[in-house]
RNA sequence: GCCCAGAUGGCGGAACUGGUAGACGCGCUAGACUCAAAAUCUGGUUAUCGCAAGGUAGUGCAGGUUCGAUUCCUGUUCUGGGCACCA
């Protein structure tokens, strides 16, 4: 019998699905154990070998679990709105919901080739309106909710209106206007309006006017994290500064706890960093300075922001960022022209010119600023270098001990005050903590750590200072002018947000027209009469809003009375183990970490971190294959040649080091590497030079660098039907690059031509195989062979093609329990550890062994199965009713260690002598440290190396000796 | 510029708390079976010297700690990722 995996894959699959043998039950008196995805989005370019990485690891992981006796919830979704399908939309006219539903049938079908034990009857699609019904049902939550900074806590709005009526707004600041302040009876005597405008500063989702991203060519606008380098990430539109009616989530007024909760979560140092930086918390101080002779305009005061107020007598200058609202009002008449200049001059920069140059800039306002401990006149200066949305986008420049401060200095020629002593060496600044500080009034003398405190409570004192924790993150843009989106279930009546009813949602997503902007920047919504009418909110939610609870639905998927049961939530908890890629450290993580715990401050569910466990994938990058044209470029005439000429890869390496091909390089390459067969080429005429264009081949037409030159003809239908080939060694030899995999590089593999080629089982075994799961690495087919290799060799030990059965009932001999149960330790350590790589290699280890032993006894072979079952679920299926087991092996218990079949009583090892090994020396591993000496010492070896003198040292390991110091 | 991670044969990668570096697989190579091919099996495969036994060097580079370092420390180069004038 035959290893057929096509067909064995195919009826496991059938029959699991018949079984419903993945479905899981909020009911179990098993412990549980949540293992979870990030759930794709189902773009139309279909899967391709990255995507089902992390899937396998999940899927291994829970399968793993399963035979461990837990209950796992293991399910999967889609993430189904979102930019690319309305793009489509509006180039094809599809409605997005039709595209998404094709996507997502593609996508499930890819998926259940490779043999996922995913829970289908809990998949989510946050486009449905039963789903979206529930992200509608807690914005609305958040919206009706407030931060209360003295509990640290979400709470309700009435709550806060209840405070208001009694003691107004004295202990709890605004957040949104820190301006506001009110009196119970000031409050009792506001408007309907004024009141709810008031409230509008205080909601965790919140309706404003801001700066924001707009893409003009999107028609939207788009957060922080999704503008790379100035342009949009999606479509690479430029992007700019406009200000539009936003909702936002204040999400800032989490930042102290999303830090500490990080303390409570295994997540990689670098994704914890990574998030610690988003938010970006430094503590410091607010200082006024007072500006020279500005007393009677009343723009006397110029409020910096800095974490070293230490450094106060260091201040030589002042920075304000470009956009700063003092310019106009500070500047002198001299200095007025040159400020215009350079104001029009960092305008006419786009962002991205901002941010790439390093070019230092500035402009002198003419105006001092004074300081306030020396009287000392500081200038004001203007630099892009300062950002206006950072702090109070303002500075104070201490050159002596930051870096760009001190070039800024050193380029205008701005005098440096030295405070450090000789920590400070004329040439670069340092930014030491620890300096004592020298030429600082009262200061000095103290370490500068100690003075911040010091400085600050001077300021305190004086009145021109406070102390001020700073975050760099702001509150989250939540809103979009797009269609493909949850609409916001909120009405607007009179200019106030008035939230609808709960039994009002879904607020459907209505049909419309066209998919293009409506007026004035806003979204198709407001193209919809029926929709405007309503005076309902025409921006829709952005694509994080569906994914930032998604996996409190799989929980209770079907309930449409609640978004999830409490009891539902409380057993299957926090997700135990969460399986994605690094690209959504500070975008979705960071969202749905704010979402669980606003909805567990509300009391909704019982733990405010999502995720127990981060594990990242790496990326699998694509590996681009090109071949070389030879391209003819006259100056007088285009010539090109009647047939297209491909050189091999090690021609154009020749090309760039000539930097040009002209004919009589050609001839000359030719001549001495090709000898007779060029003269195809150079019969053609020929003016001008000769380029060797690099084109993308499709990857599945290489054998490894060989180009496949048949195939190739065939490709692109017969684009090159007719070309001639210029070989090395018989052969044309691509060259290479990683990059990112993408249809338009032709460097995806799909996995259904695998799966197909080899199965399911290889094709799961070997993705594991490649590598570690958290690292990058670029694809290569090659090698696939030695897992399918190894599966076929587990077939054998049950059947062979000639002898067929192989399999036998018989009692197992020690060796063979030896080589079963070192396994059953290293698979447990690997799977545990995430070290699937590893664990595929103790497989072919384990089977190498088995194989060697001749061991085809039932017994081993069984439990052998047992453990692969979570890496190659389908072989191991078959195999197991083979066996005559009648129960499915997805129900069978991971096989217990049993370390006395493992044990050795004496062994032979090395003793190294002064650190290089010597010698082997076979001993009883039970022996004392005195019988071990007497043993070394009447070694040979030993004895010719020690030349009769006495060793210093014996060094003992885990109870055995293996080296002698000499 | 700052922060993080990494660098090991021809290749992907092992080596879990310092203890025989190169597991396992690919590739290459020799052989067995075969009329032949495929499939399968067996041996070899870091470099270098040597017929061999065996020696020598060796985990990006330069040092250090240690009886012993791929592993720890210091410096340095390169690669990948993140943040980018964040005060």
């Amino acid at each position: 019998m035959e290893y057929q995996f096509n067909s064995i894959e195919k009826k496991w699959q059938d029959q699991w699905k018949q079984t419903g043998a993945y479905r899981v039950s909020n009911t179990s008196n098993k412990p549980k154990f949540y293992v979870l995805d990030m759930f794709p989005y189902p773009s139309g370019a279909g899967l391709h070998v990255g995507h089902p990485l992390g899937y396998i690891a999940s899927d291994i992981y829970s399968r793993y679990k399963r035979l461990k006796g837990f209950n796992v919830l293991h399910p999967m979704g889609y993430d189904a709105f979102g930019l690319p399908a309305e793009q489509y939309a509006i180039e094809h006219g599809v409605h997005p919901a039709v595209s998404t539903v094709q996507n997502i049938n593609n996508f499930r079908s890819q998926l259940d080739n490779i043999g996922f034990s995913y829970d289908w009857e809990r998949e989510v699609r946050t486009c449905e309106p039963s789903y979206y019904k529930w992200t509608q049902w807690i914005f609305l939550q958040l919206f009706e909710s407030w931060f209360n900074r003295i509990t640290q806590k979400a709470e309700k709005i009435t709550a806060l209106v209840a405070l208001f009526e009694k003691e107004g707004n004295a202990t709890h600041e605004c957040p949104g206007d820190t301006t506001i302040h009110f009196t119970a009876t000031e409050w009792k005597g506001y408007s309907f309006k004024e009141q709810q405008t008031i409230l509008m500063h205080y909601r965790l989702a919140f309706c404003g006017y801001g700066e924001v991203n707009w893409c003009e060519a999107l028609g939207t606008v788009l957060a922080n994290d999704e503008v790379v380098n100035g342009v949009s990430e999606r479509g690479g539109h430029p992007v700019v500064k406009k200000k539009l009616r936003q909702w936002y989530l204040r999400i800032t007024e989490y930042a102290d706890r999303l830090i500490s909760g990080l303390e409570t979560i295994d997540f990689s140092e670098a994704m914890k960093e990574m998030q610690l930086n988003w938010i970006g918390k430094s503590y410091g101080a607010e200082i006024d300075f007072e500006i020279d002779g500005r007393r009677e305009t009343g723009d006397d005061r110029l409020k910096v922001y800095t974490t070293r107020p230490d450094t106060i007598f260091g201040v030589d200058f002042m920075v304000v960022a470009p956009e700063h609202e003092l310019i106009s009002n500070i500047t002198t008449p001299e200095q007025q022209k040159a400020v215009d200049e350079y104001i029009a001059y960092v305008k006419s920069r786009s962002d991205r010119e901002r941010q790439a140059e390093k070019k230092i800039t500035g402009c002198f306002t003419g105006t001092y600023a004074i300081n306030p401990f020396n009287g000392k006149l500081i200038p004001i200066w203007i630099s892009e270098y300062v950002l206006a949305g950072y702090g109070t986008g303002a500075i104070m420049a201490v050159p002596c001990g930051d870096e760009r401060d001190h070039k800024f200095a050193t380029h205008f020629n701005i005098p440096i005050t030295n405070i450090i002593g000789d920590q400070y060496n004329g040439k670069e600044a340092n930014p030491t903590k620890d300096a004592v500080l020298t030429n600082s009034d009262f200061l000095d003398g103290i370490i500068m750590r100690d003075a911040i405190n010091i400085v600050i409570d001077k300021l305190v004192e004086k009145g021109i200072g406070k102390r001020k924790v700073n975050y760099k993150m702001r509150d989250a843009a939540f809103s979009r002018q797009r269609y493909w989106g949850e609409p916001f279930p909120i009405q607007w009546k009179d200019g106030v947000a008035i939230p609808l009813a709960e039994n009002e949602l879904p607020l459907v997503l209505p049909e419309v027209e066209s998919y293009s902007p409506g007026p004035e920047g806003e979204g198709p919504l407001a193209n919809i009469p029926s929709w405007v009418e309503k005076e309902l909110e025409t921006n829709t939610m952005p694509g994080y809003a569906g994914s930032s609870w998604y996996f409190l639905r799989y929980m209770d998927p079907a309930n449409d009375t609640e978004f999830c049961n409490r009891q539902v939530s409380d057993y299957w908890n926090q997700v135990d183990l969460y399986i994605g890629g690094t690209e959504h450290a500070v975008g979705h993580l960071l969202y749905s970490r704010m979402w669980t715990k606003a909805l567990h401050d509300l009391g909704y569910i019982g733990f405010d971190e999502p995720f127990k466990k981060l594990l990242n994938q790496g990326m699998i990058q694509g590996s681009s294959r090109f071949v070389y044209r030879l391209t003819n470029i006259s100056p007088h005439s285009g010539y090109e040649y009647s047939y297209p000429i491909f050189l091999s890869h090690s021609y154009y390496l020749e090309y760039l080091k000539y930097g040009f091909l002209s004919r009589e390089t050609l001839e000359d390459l030719l001549n001495h590497r090709y000898k007779g067969e060029w003269k195809k080429i150079i019969d053609t005429p020929n003016q001008g030079e000769n380029k060797l264009v690099p084109l993308h081949v499709d990857v599945n037409i290489v054998d490894g660098y060989e180009l496949d030159i048949e195939a190739f003809k065939k490709w692109r239908n017969g684009e090159y039907a007719n070309a001639e080939f210029i070989l090395e060694d018989g052969k044309y030899i691509c060259g290479a690059e990683v990059e990112k995999m993408s249809k338009s590089k032709f460097n995806t593999v799909n996995p259904d031509m695998l799966v197909e080629k080899y199965g399911a089982d290889t094709f799961r075994m070997y993705e594991m195989f490649l590598g570690p799961v958290e690292q990058s690495k670029p694809w290569d087919t090659k090698g696939i062979e030695g897992v399918h290799r190894f599966l076929k060799k587990l077939w054998r030990l049950f059947y062979d093609e000639l002898k067929g059965k192989q399999w036998v009932d018989e009692k197992a001999t020690a060796a063979e329990l030896k080589v079963l149960h070192k396994t059953i330790k290293k698979i447990e350590e690997d799977t545990e550890r995430y070290s699937f790589n590893t664990a595929v290699s103790t497989f072919m280890i384990c089977v190498n062994e088995l194989s060697d032993l001749k061991c085809h006894k039932k017994e081993i072979l069984e439990q052998v199965l047992i453990m692969l079952t979570p890496y190659a679920p389908h072989i191991c299926e078959e195999l197991w009713s083979l066996l005559g087991n009648t129960g499915s092996i997805l129900d069978a218990s991971f096989p217990v260690f049993n370390a006395g079949y493992v044990a050795e009583s004496s062994k032979e090892y090395p003793v190294s002598i002064n650190g290089r090994v010597r010698t082997n020396i076979s001993m009883a591993l039970e022996v004392n440290a005195e019988e071990a000496q007497a043993i070394v010492l009447q070694n040979e070896v030993v004895q010719k190396w020690l030349e009769g003198k006495e060793p210093k040292k014996f060094i003992f390991v885990k109870g055995k000796m293996i080296n002698v110091v000499i």
